[in-house]
DNA sequence: CTCCTCGACTCAGAAACGTTATG
DNA sequence: CCATAACGTTTCTGAGTCGAGGA
């Protein structure tokens, strides 16, 4: 599997104190070691913990009272992320979104600088139509400043909504005479349904997934419940199935579609843009929002990431008789496509969706909501980075209280102690427990004994712990990490007497632990530490790499040092480009030629000095002035290239929009004269254009 | 009270698509 | 100047988190 085989240890980069090398051939835990003693005799429950198997029993959990021993504390932390010191801050009242229930109309007012650069980056390109322009610039200048507001209620979501529903996929076009499907050699003409999914299938040939047993099995026998009577008669064999000509009609389609003149791909643009224009967007309290996907998702191969147990089944076509519609009572209710009725239509203003249906694959609702630009997402975002700031102000005392929880009498205590302590200093995700229709992947809770490695010593550290599983999805996660020592005695403690199958954390769930962080911490929660140590991190990188003399580029390049080092902590990983290699190469072929002439440049220098010096100082000076651009630009191509070599996995992207307190990036922006255009583009202008709006250069996290 | 399911929302990387750099 | 490759942006939809509410 492609992402499980990534290179891993990407995130030991910037983990406090990672190592490098080691073997996974190690024991798990060295024999002499065993009986290391964190069982005092009085200690209850130490033994047999082997509550939380795989398989299911993680339901049936005891629930002891707590009686958490008050222990001496451990050393304070210095293996904790130095993020954590807590700068000096200003915490401006009016910037809480939480503060604000009270004064409704109070309108905070705050200059309106940023849409200025965007207005002067648009001028650029005049050659559009300048009708567009103006009206880009009309809605610019309407742009609704809910920020300026004050805070909406929590369970009221809004007041009006006014939308043209969802807009439905084209129908199936038929293939044509010429083009067939062949069982066994024969030609065969399907029925139209048939034939459909027929298409889905054959457009995925090139793909891998069309290569593993379970797609096929699954689309096997998800497209047999399809067929009609005698079709079911006749093709009894996927591997008689030859779907060849098909899929090279599909193929050549798309090429034709890539030829096509730029007069046919305007057409289709403009009609793209209408359709935008007409389903794009809804009425909220009276201003026009984006949608987020107003466009109904098509029926194809359903195709899940890593190990799923379902790839390949068939997402069946959604009906207007499926879909149910979310608007305001007094607003014109959108038509359901002619002949046809919804499923339901509500007037739910305790929710943001516009449209709903339930999902074929796993029966689970999908919904069309508004875009990250809209009020609804950013109040929402906004709130979301005061609660992990919020959060900074308490983060001392809840890692005094989980390390108080590592030596607990209580089993319990101390299993959620280690799993905060995880949650807290390698940002893993919760873990809730999943069903075994989907993907075996894990984070914090659902761990199991075999995705950890325990070694009493790697590469010159202590206590290290390997961790190797499959996150979020199916993405690998793989890293050595020195940990406290009694961390490690209770890491042996909770895999003792357990199979490699079994969960490490067998006596806490989620729901059990958010409960107690959220008793630290109102609105606390297991994803607010990922926030809160993100956008530490970010801050605390920013200060560091940034430093007087740089250039804009120079800061650019300190600023995506910042992003990527997040990017590593949260485990953010892409694909490496199909061309990386190639280009990689290509880069270093260039590097080498131009080193070249350079050396040819500074020898045709030195010759010519010898002869006519008069004539040749001007010629002498050029040169010498192609030899400094040449190695400028060689120093370039290899800062290039460390900083792609760098990047080959690392996705910063999902930091970027979901992790960092964009007040941050802005706040650095002013504070150091990079116009803020250089770090964001225009759809994440718009998604952070609160915070761009509200924040000044001694903004603190 | 706890467990369990459901619903609604955030977060995730791949792929498609568009733009810019390069040769 | 054009063709192509590289790169950045947008779309797409799957995969998590977490709270509510009923059994």
């Amino acid at each position: 599997m492609k992402q499980s085989d990534r290179p891993s240890g990407v995130s030991s980069a910037v983990q406090c104190e990672a190592g490098g090398g080691g073997t996974h051939e190690d024991v798990k835990v060295d024999p002499d070691e065993r009986n290391d003693g964190q069982q005092k005799p009085g200690s209850p429950e130490i033994n047999n913990n082997k509550e939380k198997t795989r398989s299911k029993s993680s339901k049936q959990r005891h629930n002891h009272k707590e009686r958490t021993a008050d222990v001496k504390l451990c050393g304070e932390d210095e293996n904790l992320c130095e993020s954590v010191q807590v700068k000096k801050r200003r915490v401006k009242d009016e910037e809480s979104p939480e503060k604000h229930d009270k004064n409704q109309s109070s309108g905070r007012k705050r200059k309106k600088t940023s849409s200025e650069h965007e207005k002067a980056e648009k001028n650029k390109k005049t050659k559009k139509d300048g009708d567009q322009e103006k009206k880009k610039k009309a809605e610019e200048s309407d742009k609704w400043k809910w920020w300026e507001e004050g805070k909406s209620s929590d369970t009221q979501k809004w007041s009006s909504l006014e939308h043209k529903g969802p807009y439905f996929p084209p129908e199936y076009e038929p293939l044509p005479d010429n083009i067939c499907f062949y069982y066994d050699g024969q030609p065969m003409k399907l029925s139209p349904a048939t034939e459909e999914i027929v298409t889905f299938y054959a457009k995925m040939l090139d793909h891998e997934y069309t290569s593993k047993e379970v797609f096929q099995n699954n689309f096997f026998s998800d497209w047999k419940e399809e067929m009609t009577k005698e079709e079911r008669k006749l093709i009894k064999m996927l591997s008689k199935c030859d779907f060849s000509q098909i899929h090279k009609y599909f193929v050549e389609k798309s090429e034709e579609r890539k030829n096509m003149t730029k007069e046919e791909k305007q057409v289709l643009k403009e009609e793209a843009s209408r359709l935008m224009e007409e389903y794009g967007f809804c009425l909220l309290d009276g201003h026009r929002e984006k949608i987020g996907n107003f466009k109904l998702e098509p029926p194809g191969l359903f195709r899940g990431r890593g190990e799923h147990p379902k790839m390949g089944k068939l997402k069946k076509r959604i009906q207007p008789e499926d879909v149910t519609i979310n608007c305001s009572q007094d607003s014109k209710i959108p038509a359901p496509p002619a002949g046809h009725h919804w499923k339901r239509v509500q007037h739910d203003n305790t929710v943001t969706w516009l449209a709903s249906w339930l999902e074929n694959i796993h029966g689970r609702p999908k919904y069309i909501m508004l875009n990250p630009s809209s009020k609804l997402k950013g109040e929402k975002d906004w709130q979301k980075y005061e609660t992990a700031r919020r959060l900074k102000m308490k983060v001392d005392s809840i890692r005094k209280q989980y390390r108080r929880d590592w030596t607990s009498r209580e089993m319990k205590s101390r299993q959620r102690g280690v799993a905060i302590y995880f949650i807290d200093k390698l940002a893993l995700r919760a873990g809730n427990e999943k069903d075994d229709e989907s993907a075996d992947t894990v984070g914090c809770c659902s761990l199991r004994v075999e995705h950890i490695t325990l070694h009493r010593r790697l590469d010159g550290q202590e206590h290290v712990v390997e961790f190797d599983f499959l996150g979020k999805d199916s993405i690998r996660y793989y890293n050595k990490v020195p940990v406290e020592k009694q961390v490690f005695k209770n890491l042996k403690l909770f895999i003792k007497h357990k199979d490699p199958e079994d969960d490490l954390f067998d006596r806490i769930t989620t729901v059990k632990l958010n409960k107690t962080l959220n008793e630290c911490m109102p609105g606390l929660t297991a994803k607010v530490f990922r926030t809160f140590n993100a956008s530490t991190t970010l801050q605390d990188q920013l200060n560091k790499l940034t430093t007087g003399g740089m250039t804009v580029e120079e800061k650019i390049l300190s600023y995506n040092r910042a992003n990527r080092a997040v990017a590593i902590l949260c485990n953010h990983q892409r694909a490496a480009p199909k061309t990386f290699e190639k280009s990689m190469q290509l880069l270093q072929e260039k590097a080498v030629r131009n080193n070249h002439s350079d050396d040819g440049n500074r020898r045709a220098t030195s010759s010519r000095l010898d002869s006519r010096v008069t004539r040749c100082l001007m010629l002498l000076e050029k040169k010498e002035k192609a030899v400094q651009r040449l190695s400028e630009q060689l120093k370039k191509l290899q800062l290039q290239e460390t900083d792609r070599e760098e990047n080959k996995v690392i996705a910063l992207g999902t930091s970027k929009l979901n992790y960092l307190d964009p007040r941050i990036s802005v706040a650095w922006c002013k504070k150091h004269q990079v116009p803020v255009e250089k770090i964001y583009n225009k759809t994440q202008r718009d998604k952070f254009a609160w915070a761009i709006d509200m924040t000044d250069e001694n903004f603190q996290f």
